[in-house]
DNA sequence: TATGAATGAGTCTTCATTCAT
DNA sequence: AATGAATGAAGACTCATTCAT
């Protein structure tokens, strides 16, 4: 019976996002797989990783897709976003962490996303909706901090994930200080 | 010749903030000492990064107190607190990473800070100058993501160092819409 | 090719009851297999010492089965017993130093054994055999002294291993006093 | 202040008697003396044992010569022997074990030892008090087996220590098995 | 002389990876 | 193609021993 590669994706993404340090075994086991055959799969660990990556990467680039971030204002495109990329944030918040050890060079796949985010946050800034002194670049790297974050304090039970998408979209688009027109 | 045991955590604190997989030996290395010595120091890799928690919460708590929290406006405030924190942002991205994967209960010394900061948040809220609908252990949360993943953005060179107080001050402050008055 | 637990065991066994110090990687090398297959079968260098003392209890059960206890006179038992109890003796003699050290509660088989034997003893001073001043206990541990003292002796050559059988029998029998009738 | 090795020796078979695996730390700590010292005065651990050693052989053959192995009957002097022993039986145990792991050569002392032991048993022979077919060196060994597991035994309180004496005098002169003129 | 501090050598143990079926 | 078994490389940890005071 053949295995199903991206099943195998799926149970680690599953898994790693819960616990990074997860061995090789226990991802197969996840995956319902033995040790062996997930090798057979994924040439090691490292291009495990790597292809959750890939996959990651995918995925959110899927999300901005649907996100049509050149629709409407940058507020509406930014929330669409968020909603989106919420289903990935687990496995985003992983990918980052992994990321901050690979001493190797990046996935390129990050500079489009990071290009892409940036783009929506420069297209708000040019529309006059978002501020010039936050640059779009430092707003990518906040919005993959809060996700990340947020998601961990979720997964703990820190906070409730219900507010998930609207904690991030508020605090990103009106921050904490109250806005005179409210 | 004695080693001094702050030294010793000075010099761990900053190379896993670097790099968290880091070696008993490589800390070891990195402070000028043994890895037998590191031992006799720290019982074992568990002990070692709970004192550095300890340590860290501890200067955390100082830059606390030296933010006169409940001094002032609630923003001054935090701009306060931004700044003291920020020397420690490497361990405090570290140590949240860290405490992500024990399994143990959590040192409470966290709850604590998680406390207080939320207590200038409220302090924010009641002064009329922070939203309602953005609690304070959200914002809490928020912070510590915004510091950490920041903080890495900063070390990989993605984003120049001398922003982050700047960023992140604005960001929780005022947040990415622009404000009618502005 | 799969390893053969047991035959692991005799090679733990062999090399331990010689060398009770013998490192991991020692006995790994002993049965012909890598250090980490020996973990594999083994969870630790207690584990295996506990699948030593286990197996042990088990051969020397064996051999009280084997040598009928209740049958005939308590000295034929008792020549029976220390017969088919010499081919464990070295390993008798490891695990009895071993439990020494063992600071946790022992293993409840050695009661089953002891119990076993000083009914021997008991039935042989019942059938009027042996003396009711030496209590089946202490002969009981008295048994475990000689057999196992007398398996060193023999391995470093200082006495001769064709006695083994006859001195302990008599010893125990007979003793050192000559008797009248002989 | 001077520290008295033979105070340190007193503490360490006291020790080791009962915890043949103690470290050279919990030694230095039983004596109430610093590592360093230890070291100081014993070259290394083998040193130590070495010297132990040789205080206990010393001791034995203080007990040999109280005992007067050549007055009376050969039955009198083993019952004087063994009483004498006794106070040293925890050690004695210790040392054959510990012998048992050296691969060197083994101190003359012992041959020494038993020598004398097996005099006795021989002049026993002579006399027509001991059966010839038991060989004066078997039952030294014996005796030591005896000596060392009953030393065991009574530490662990599995057998009653004020038996101890009677107990081994009675299985070596008489044996289990009951003489015809009892 | 006595000592706490420092350390290298050695052991156990884990884990990613390869092999034989 | 899939797998359990086997394994070497690597890391944590201990302990006898040396060093500096």
């Amino acid at each position: 019976m053949s295995v199903d590669r991206d099943q195998v994706l799926r149970a680690a993404a599953a898994l790693l996002s819960r616990k990074s340090t997860a061995t090789m075994d226990e991802v197969a086991r996840a995956a319902g797989i033995g040790r062996a055959t997930l090798h057979r799969h994924f040439a090691g660990r490292e291009a495990l990783v790597r292809a959750l990556e890939e996959r990651g990467i995918q995925e959110i680039e899927a999300a901005l897709d649907a996100a049509r971030l050149d629709d409407g204002t940058a507020e509406e495109a930014l929330r669409r976003l968020i909603a989106g990329v919420e289903p990935a944030a687990g496995l985003l918040s992983f990918l980052v962490t992994e990321n901050q050890l690979f001493e190797g060079e990046v996935n390129e796949g990050w500079s489009r996303l990071d290009a892409r985010v940036s783009a929506l946050f420069r297209r708000g800034q040019e529309r006059g909706e978002f501020r010039f002194d936050l640059t779009p670049a430092w707003l990518t790297e906040a919005l993959y901090g809060l996700v990340g974050s947020c998601a961990w304090a979720v997964q703990d039970g820190r906070v409730a994930g219900k507010d998930f998408q609207y904690m991030i979209v508020e605090l990103l688009l009106g921050g904490a200080r109250r806005s005179v027109e409210k």
